[in-house]
DNA sequence: ACTTTCAGTTCGTTC
DNA sequence: GAACGAAGTGAAAGT
């Protein structure tokens, strides 16, 4: 830890903000505020007590006692200001592409830190919609018995299809993978199965995976004569894991954590 | 602030988080941590330097020293666990509906803070869409001359036409807004026309009403003879400021901050 | 509680 | 740099 202060004065906070906002350093400051964005919309947050922090590549959030997302933000800052006033203090961040900037000016502050935080890590994570389609390719059975995956991201006037295939009676089937599906999913895979009627002869089959379905959304399906299989994600990402473990040792490396 | 913990032990810490994790209180740790997620996906994030908080409402979340997003969440939680052990301090936050948990293990803690806020005030912001909506209500002439709003949000088989509307010759006009529009965009529009041609005689006139637009989405639209109308968002700001400021006083009340 | 749609979406990839 | 799609999307409004 860098610094720690507690209720500090409106100057001294001033000195240790322009000191450190444009460095590679974690601020953070509690403290009673009002919030202004302009830019791409407008908004006004009135007086609350709120924990802002700028991160080391010039994040800026602005949290408030609850709720999983901030009240304002600033994904990357070009430019601050940071004025002491006689009763407050003036935070401005100000961006380009696009044009926008939040204005912080707190009336109180409770404490205020900066350091500096070590994280090398990567966060690793499976169960996205790219790890059904590896899912696919790696063991075709899952959607249907004797199924031969033909091509991949196969182009089309309407859009790729995500897994063009043959199945055992040697019909094609054009195959749409959506962890989320939705209405425009059923839509989409329909005209995809049009535009290959029109270059294929024969029954063209559609088939929608996905690791979860309604009833709304199937009967959609119904009605346009398209199909559903169900994946498990709880299986894509154990057939990751497989995957995962018998490559171990590779990206083993241990970062260092100097305690400051 | 209710408590404020540097370099605390893993009981000390434990005690305290067992004591404040399911009140209202706002708990932060900032520590050096692992992170592992599970639920609809699964995430592994290796040893390093973040804050975690636990907001009023039970929100979790947790910042590395970079990006706008947290590298882990629980929008909220349902039941908590926590552990001292001997070489570190173990957190685990569980919800259902989804099931999911993210489990936090500290080897090192730097500080903890637990503290109340008061933030009473809500964000207020302009530039949704629907205040464009409500600009096209107040004002038919943005969109075209002597344009008269016959009604909003008319149902079709198709879905919601945002405004349905019929122009100085008489014909029926379908209006769509949207403040990001893309090809989807255009081929609803497209439907809702249909739709209406099926219900109505005479020539049915599609407006695609967006603040912004590209050459490629401008085609689509061309290609069905659908039509382009934009809207400045700095004037829907505007519109909205004028009538915010007749309605000043209103909503003028001042919330109490106690200083703790 | 479930569905639908928007978001200052953000973020990544690809062309 | 624009365009397209996914996200552990989240959040709000309507049903």
């Amino acid at each position: 830890m860098e610094k720690l202060l507690e209720n500090p004065d409106f100057e001294e906070a001033a000195e240790v903000l322009k000191e450190y906002l444009r460095r590679e350093y974690t601020v953070q400051i509690n403290g009673l505020c009002t919030v202004n964005y302009q830019g791409r919309a407008k908004s006004k947050l009135d007086r609350g007590e709120r924990i802002v922090f700028k991160k080391q590549d010039s994040a800026l959030l602005v949290h408030g006692p609850e709720n999983y997302q901030p009240k304002n933000w600033q994904p990357e800052v070009d430019s601050w200001r940071v004025e002491a006033e006689e009763e407050g203090l003036f935070l401005r961040a100000e961006r380009t592409n696009p044009d926008e900037s939040v204005e912080i000016r707190f009336e109180d502050l409770e404490f205020l830190t900066v350091s500096q935080l070590v994280d090398k890590s990567e966060l690793k994570i499976r169960g996205h919609e790219v790890d059904i389609h590896e899912s696919i390719e790696e063991e075709p059975d899952i959607i249907e018995e004797e199924l031969k995956v033909i091509e991949r991201e196969k182009e089309t006037p309407a859009g790729f299809i995500d897994v063009f295939a043959m199945d055992k009676d040697d019909n094609y089937v054009v195959i749409e993978v959506k962890r989320n599906p939705d209405y425009n999913t059923v839509l989409q895979l329909q005209r995809y199965v049009e535009e290959i009627e029109e270059e294929f002869q024969g029954v063209i089959r559609g088939i929608l995976v996905a690791p979860k379905m309604t009833d709304k959304i199937l009967s959609y399906l119904e009605e346009r004569d398209l199909e559903f299989v169900d994946v498990d994600m709880e299986d894509v990402i154990a057939s990751y894991e497989a995957v995962d473990n018998s490559q171990k040792g590779l990206s083993d490396f241990s970062a260092d954590y100097s305690t400051k």
